[in-house]
DNA sequence: ATAATTAAACGTCATTTAAACACTAAGTAT
DNA sequence: ATACTTAGTGTTTAAATGACGTTTAATTAT
């Protein structure tokens, strides 16, 4: 099939990847830089997320999800496409004169953001020169108007992740009590009562205990559970509760 | 200044209006009709969202609020961008196909979608005659992708209307607590029980007794109150519950 | 073997919140 | 004065939440 770009419509994936064992919640990015043939003065040295030009045959979300893939090689995982940029000057600032002369795509270009949930550990970027996760409490310097897109990606995380069960997205399938109160600790920056949240999550019919314990831990094992998305679905009946 | 329109980006904007006196949510729609020239057959009859291809000069936000201004007169009213809509056949069903090969327009086109918060009573139609309001429970045939777009705007709306305090943007300034109820009703179409609602609404902060009771209703005249804005943003500190 | 260490796991009480439920009060229209 | 209509009120029970300290099961060091 020929490839035939719109130049007038990106998506841009702001993917989250979560790091078991240094309970921290990551950004994937791209390292962009450009320097001057001449004087080799450095012209652009920031990150930015992976996106790319819809191509016409292409959905919107299957354009993301090849975006995705490309960089990561991960297919079927989580996401959502949260909002749509389309600023005039979104790619017109200052600071990113210099690459967007280089890469001459002048067009206006309307981006329809996305983020992905991923594990770090299932992302191999040894052939990825470029692409480095972050903590999303210490981002770099970000080209375009990636940092906002970034900070509505991770506002919207943070509501979506306290109604719905997206969180184990970001856990292996095995998990323990404490595992998934870490990440909410990660994500949200609260505190959080072990007993309470223990009882509260233990209590959940589709939060299943496993016959199996951790392994190769230098300390008391804790029990392994798992998330249905089954019974989820099944029991799960939205409660209209006003809560405002 | 010179308007050039970008054919492949427009917006499209879903108006929600609330008749407090029916107590029904409605939908403005707009009624497109086209007839063959020469057999005067009925080609294409039934409603569409009101929506536009947005400017190169304009941001998104401001694409939308023209688009409804135009239609309704209205500026300043909640807005909320919810997606965007990018399938490459959306304005390709054979439903489609009379009205796009008379409008000759037939690149691709990816929608942002809007929904807008407004009073019925705010907005004089008298002016425009292919505009239309319908319940949202009654919905006529509809063109292109807007049946999707409806339901997704509708969606989002419900659940919106449970943790943000958008309710009022739909009511008077000055409103009785039944009034709140009804609302609630015709959005969510659940029963609520009126001495609990009374209750936990009267205890808001935010909702505030006026020296005021109804007038011209020939039964027992409703306390009023208004909603404080102000006071909701200041008081009103997000509570990290985690309700999975 | 024993002790020290570390994180897992458990339980209670006080408070808040939600759900269920039926009658009286206050005004208007006749 | 009466009928009518909608506004407005209170209690009880069950469930969920938040605050808080102690015990248990494993590994590691001695």
């Amino acid at each position: 099939m020929e490839l035939i770009k719109n130049l007038n419509i990106s998506v841009d994936c702001v993917v989250f990847g979560y790091d078991i064992i240094s309970k921290s919640l990551n950004l994937l990015l791209i390292h962009r830089y450009l320097e001057s043939k001449s004087t080799k003065e450095v012209l652009v040295n920031d990150y930015v997320l992976t996106g790319y030009h819809i191509y016409e045959h292409e959905t919107l979300d299957q354009s993301a999800t090849r975006v995705l893939e490309e960089l990561t090689g991960l297919s079927n995982t989580y996401k959502k496409q949260f909002k749509a940029f389309g600023d005039p000057n979104r790619l017109k600032d200052e600071k990113d004169a210099p690459w967007i002369d280089n890469e001459a795509f002048n067009q206006r270009t309307v981006t329809i953001a996305y983020y992905f949930l991923v594990k770090t550990e299932d992302v191999d970027l040894n052939s990825k020169q470029k692409a480095k996760w972050f903590p999303v409490s210490e981002l770099p310097k970000l080209g375009f108007d990636h940092k906002k897109i970034i900070l509505e990606a991770y506002e919207d995380l943070k509501l979506k992740c306290l109604t719905e069960p997206i969180i184990f997205e970001l856990l292996p399938d095995k998990f323990t009590i404490n595992e998934v109160q870490d990440l909410y600790k990660s994500i949200l920056n609260v505190e959080i009562d072990n007993r309470n949240f223990r009882r509260k999550l233990i209590h959940k019919k589709y939060i299943i205990p496993l016959d199996e314990k951790q392994v190769g831990v230098s300390k008391k094992p804790a029990q392994l559970y798992m998330f249905s998305k089954d019974i989820y679905e099944k029991m799960h009946q939205k409660n209209y509760l006003i809560n405002i």
